[in-house]
DNA sequence: TTTTATTTGTCCGTATGTATT
DNA sequence: CAATACATACGGACAAATAAA
């Protein structure tokens, strides 16, 4: 099927051909492909690999280099500077702080807004109470080494967390903060996880670049008797997180 | 332009208007927003909510139509054919035909290769192998009522299930292929998920448009005694898929 | 049945972006 | 940095199909 034509551009599909390019070669490098020479080939090379003009190919690079993926200089080539991303720990305990702390990294929750909401049905049904009752919202942002690469929104039941969103702003943490409520502990019941270009807003907080892809979470957190107690939403950057599930064992 | 920008619609991004608005309404019908009415919205309603104009939106259900998910008609509407968002679970017992039996739907796998090769680094890990020990490959495609929703890689150790392709050639599901082998049961120890643009193979393959996104799941499969007998590398369409966790119980 | 409003389908022209030579 | 061809996006006008008054 992916026969003759050259490698997999269509001319007539909406997406700019420069764009389909920026987009196969990033997939390359995240596959490994160039890792050993450490660079791109030469323009004339992947002109001649994708089947299309030097020009466009230049116009490839140049969003890659936009998006801090690659380096091009005049002489030596196109370097290709990060091809790394975090893993992020899906389990019955899933903390955000703790999750990447394993990786040498410098992990941080910044506080963007918070305020009320009545539930709509989703929210309802994910907290177990009935729609249209109050919930307090919190709005996260998380980030590994001053990089952004997590969104949050968060949905706790006013009734009994009424003052959830001044803990943390002070704690930067849902963990402390529930701690600071008297809930000791919490367990994650659910996760739904889906994939899409990521809107406005997400680029703007995450810093992606038009077309950049955001892994969705949506996550229920129970306390020890099974009551609901959390249910957010969180966006991750699929160019620098993955999320790894693992159905055997704790965290 | 008419006026304000719109939500999430950029125009320098190398992606045409159409192509995105497309995109956004085929997410939004997955999620439900026009269950009730059955039908969209009108040309001019869709281009007030996009800040497009009218022949824009045209443009992106033209788009829509050619791939089945609506049918236009001059004085009646837009009506929505399909509205496909599968729910794929992913927990210690997980199985693709039986994860997407609930949902009313008729799942079919089809065999795409199979062959031999030596372990990477990568899978020798995974199926703790040495690396280098020959592994069985297996390709196959995940179809739900026809349209095809992943793409999956696996390997097997050579060492204990030399013939196990032959198997999959005639019954076309990875369970049963290992119950003619003697491993009754296996269950699933890891999963890693990530998401990225697709590349020509996985377009062609799983029908995606140039800019798609597929959900990428690694996974690996133990017999009972916790000895790897498969890794995979599962794509996900991932506007036809979510993947669920649920990381309290079993399926 | 006729009328009217609504919605999609098709045509025109013009300006800008993309890709090649 | 041309010149050229084509795709994209906009604006308007009118035709054709449908549903409801």
């Amino acid at each position: 099927m992916t026969g003759t034509k050259q490698a997999g551009i269509d001319r007539t599909s909406g997406v700019a051909l420069w764009r389909q390019i920026a987009d196969d070669i990033r997939v390359a490098i995240g596959a490994g492909e160039f890792r050993e020479a450490g660079k791109l080939p030469g323009e004339m090379a992947l002109a001649e690999r994708f089947g299309v003009n030097r020009h466009t190919v230049r116009a490839a690079i140049s969003a890659l280099q936009n998006e801090g993926i690659v380096k091009a200089k005049a002489g030596r080539g196109t370097e290709i500077l990060s091809d790394l991303r975090l893993k992020m720990p899906i389990s019955r305990r899933t903390r955000f702080s703790t999750g990447l702390g394993g990786q040498a990294r410098r992990p941080e929750t910044a506080y963007i807004a918070a305020g009320e909401a009545a539930a709509s049905d989703e929210v309802a049904a994910a907290l177990a109470i009935a729609p249209g009752s109050l919930c307090v919202t919190l709005e996260s942002l998380g980030l590994a080494d001053g990089i952004p690469v997590s969104l949050a929104f968060h949905y706790f039941p006013a009734a009994r967390f009424a003052g959830i969103a001044e803990h943390f702003r002070r704690e930067r943490s849902v963990t402390r903060s529930f701690a600071a409520m008297g809930l000791a502990d919490y367990v994650r019941v659910s996760t739904d996880i889906s994939a899409r270009h990521a809107d406005e807003y997400e680029r703007d907080w995450l810093r992606l670049t038009p077309g950049g892809i955001v892994l969705e979470a949506l996550a229920v957190n129970a306390d020890l008797e099974g009551v609901p107690v959390q249910y957010s939403r969180t966006r991750f950057s699929a160019g620098r997180v993955s999320l790894h599930v693992g159905t055997d064992g704790e965290l």
